[in-house]
DNA sequence: TTAATTGATATCAATATAGTATCAGTTAGA
DNA sequence: TCTAACTGATACTATATTGATATCAATTAA
C-alpha cells in the first residue's frame, strides 16, 4: 500500500524547493537536478499545479515557477487529491444509492471513520510546516567537519 | 487512492459470512453468488487466507472453508498487509541506507507518523467487531412490511 | 462412480503509474 | 535580431498493479 505515489512525492519536495527560494523563479530544470526527479515528468507534475492555482510560472529565459500561495495554506491532504484522487473505500463509494451489500456498508461506515482520521492528519501537514521542519533539521548539524560534511552529502543527495 | 483493493474487500467480507456461519463449512461458491463476488478471483483470496492461518479448507463433496482463529484475533490491518503489503511512503521506505533527500526525510517521518495513526485504527478494527456490527445493524430493521423487505433485499444484494 | 468440491497454477485484460519525446511559443540578453 | 533557456501542450511508450478467467489434478460424500 503505497500512501505517496511519486506524483505526490516529487509535487511536495518541488514545493519545498519552491518554498525555499521564495521570491524568485526556479526553473524546472534546477528542481529535476537538485532533487534528482526526472525532467518531464516533473514539467508534467508542475503543470497540474498551475492549474489547480498552486503555482505560477514565467515562461523564457530566467523564467520558472513559484509559489502563488502561502506555504502553510498548501496541505499535503490536497496534494493527495490532486494526484491521486479522493481517498476511497474500494468502488462502494461512488454509489449514490444505499450501499449494496450490507457486510460492505457495515465495513464501509468503519473505514469513512477512519478516512476521516487519515484526511485531520494529512490536513494539518503543510508545506509550510514541512519547511519549518526542514529547517530545523538542517540547524541541527551545522559544525560539520569536511569528512562529515561528505556523509551530509550523501544524506542530501543519494 | 483506494483504501481497500477488492482482494481485501473480498477476503473482509468472505470471513465475514464463514464469522456468521461458524461451525460448518461453507463453500467459495456460495459466497462467490452470496456476496456477488468473481468464483476463481474469491478462490485465489481465501488460498491466500490459508496460507496465512486464517482459516481452513475441506476437499470434496461437503467440503468448504471455516475460520481458524476467533473473529475477534482478525484484523482489518493483518488482511490489508496480507493483500496489499505494509503500508510505505513512496519507496524511501526501502531503503535501509539513511534516506537519500533531506527534505524526502522530513516528509517521510511526517508520513510514517500518520501511519502509526492510520495502523492503530485499523487494528481496532476486527472480524469479530464487525460481526458484531452487522447484527445489530439487522436487529435496526427487525418489523418490515412485505414491501419493504424487498428494499431491504435491495440493501442485502444490489 | 459421480458430482461437488479444493489445490495449484497459467494466462489474460484492464487500469494506473512512471517516464519519454516533440514541437511550438516566450523571453532575457549578447 | 538571433539564440539559448525556458514553459505550454500533448502524444506516446513502458512497466507494474489489480482484477479476472481458465484448466486440470486431487479429494470426498453420497
Amino acid at each position: 500500500m503505497k500512501v505517496l505515489t511519486k506524483k505526490t512525492d516529487y509535487a511536495i519536495r518541488a514545493l519545498l524547493m519552491l518554498g525555499a527560494k521564495r521570491g524568485s523563479y526556479v526553473s524546472a530544470k534546477s528542481i529535476s537536478v537538485e532533487q534528482d526527479m526526472p525532467y518531464q515528468f516533473l514539467r508534467g507534475v508542475l503543470q497540474e499545479m498551475i492549474r489547480h492555482g498552486l503555482i505560477v510560472s514565467k515562461e523564457g529565459v530566467q523564467g520558472g515557477f513559484m509559489l502563488a500561495k502561502e506555504p502553510g495554506e498548501i496541505g499535503v491532504r490536497q496534494l493527495i487529491e490532486i494526484f491521486q484522487g479522493t481517498v476511497q473505500v474500494s468502488e462502494c463509494m461512488f454509489r449514490k444509492q444505499i450501499c449494496a451489500n450490507r457486510s460492505r456498508c457495515v465495513l464501509r461506515h468503519e473505514i469513512m471513520r477512519i478516512e476521516q482520521v487519515v484526511h485531520h492528519e494529512f490536513e494539518q501537514v503543510t508545506i509550510g510546516k514541512l519547511l519549518r521542519k526542514l529547517d530545523a533539521a538542517a540547524n541541527m548539524m551545522p559544525a560539520l567537519t569536511d569528512g562529515e560534511k561528505q556523509e551530509s552529502t550523501i544524506v542530501k543527495e543519494g
